[in-house]
DNA sequence: GATTCATGTCAACGATTGTTGACTATCGGG
DNA sequence: CCCGATAGTCAACAATCGTTGACATGAATC
């Protein structure tokens, strides 16, 4: 009676407001700086009822950075258009935790806590570097972990250290470096595989490195 | 009387001992999981002498990190050379708190703490992205801005995410690969640029990049 | 209308943290 | 010898955190 019960109990109802709160908290701040108490104030309940729903808070960090993995559709980009897709992803505004652009955001801030490393690292090695494995020249699991971290540490630089040259401002510009250097950790144009250009090189137009 | 003091009080002496632990610690762990208790524990004195010595953890990890940089020393090769330099720096092993690898450790496990992240931000500007602004081919501040990205991520998933195919075993196999990543970022091949090469600076002969 | 179960709140625990002030011991110089 | 400053310890504070159990309230069922 005191209070308003504006909002009639519905359960999942809350649970989903629960969830977006965390989504929207863990995109900004760390695992370990984002509290419970903060995601219940932003959900318009207690605290308990946050653990409760969840179980604890490293669920409930899982569940809300699985809720905003979606690299099933940029992996099905073309094998030529990788790079500039997940660039253009890097970029995409987070507006609800569907944009793409949310699960690289938890991921730069939360790297650090070992609760959420664990999640991070099933998630690099399953949704990005295995599946793109095999879409490489040669090398594919290094070549695979290159792309991945480029990725995660512009992702950083850009959200978490907001360095100026990387940020929303220079899109335009930097959005197609950063496409072709992704697209150069897949299958970069030099020589470097370990089959070796036989002996062939001599007429490779190869405009590349600086033999000058 | 009741216990020991082998170690005869010195003033800067513990104070070098807990800098040196605390650079151990921070080469570990991120910047909230490190307790003054664990690097005092470290040193072998208590915790509160470690605040008097250093006045505040944000003052000890701010002076354990500017330790552990040694960018000049990078910064000196030569404008072909700074691939391979510093992605021979990646592997170097961490003997003490000189290698130059620690301070890439310590910032790839701290960056999501608020504290830490004014120190490393100052860092990758002053020490990274303005000094290689001037030693790329157009676009300087976003193509250091991608160099210190790549750098920053790689160590990243190597030292803290631990994912398996940048870890030290294929060394051999893998640096050469990112020596080539970085050096892209500064200069790559593509005629991606505003201003495509003039004709004029190709510097020496590529030296080291891949094996035989 | 009473029962019942999910839904939600309240208050508190236990642990950890950085930080502080009072206190003790050791060394150097008068 | 003594005195003062440096070096160091001890105990505790104040705050925050995730977590927990007891309690209240809503809605739906019989």
């Amino acid at each position: 009676m005191p209070t308003q019960t504006l909002t009639k109990r519905s359960g999942p109802a809350t649970r989903r407001r629960i969830l977006e709160a965390a989504v929207q908290r863990f995109t900004q701040a760390s695992y370990e700086q984002v509290g419970l108490r903060d995601v219940a104030a932003d959900a318009g309940v207690d605290v308990a009822l946050v653990h409760r729903a969840f179980g604890s808070k490293e669920r409930l960090f899982k569940e809300a950075f699985e809720a905003t993995v979606h690299t099933e559709r940029l992996l099905a980009a073309e094998d030529s258009a990788l790079g500039t897709v997940f660039a253009q992803a890097l970029y995409e505004p987070v507006t609800s935790y569907t944009s793409k652009s949310a699960a690289l955001q938890i991921f730069a801030h939360s790297l650090s806590s070992p609760m959420a490393a664990e999640v991070l690292r099933n998630f690099t090695m399953q949704n990005l570097v295995e599946p793109l494995a095999g879409r490489t020249n040669g090398r594919s699991m290094q070549r695979a972990a290159l792309f991945a971290a480029c990725l995660a540490g512009i992702a950083i630089m850009r959200d978490v250290l907001r360095i100026e040259p990387l940020l929303d401002i220079t899109r335009e510009e930097t959005e197609p470096m950063i496409a072709q250097l992704l697209a150069s950790c897949l299958a970069d144009e030099s020589g470097l595989d370990e089959t070796p250009p036989p002996v062939s090189d001599a007429s490779d137009g190869r405009p590349s490195l600086g033999r000058s």
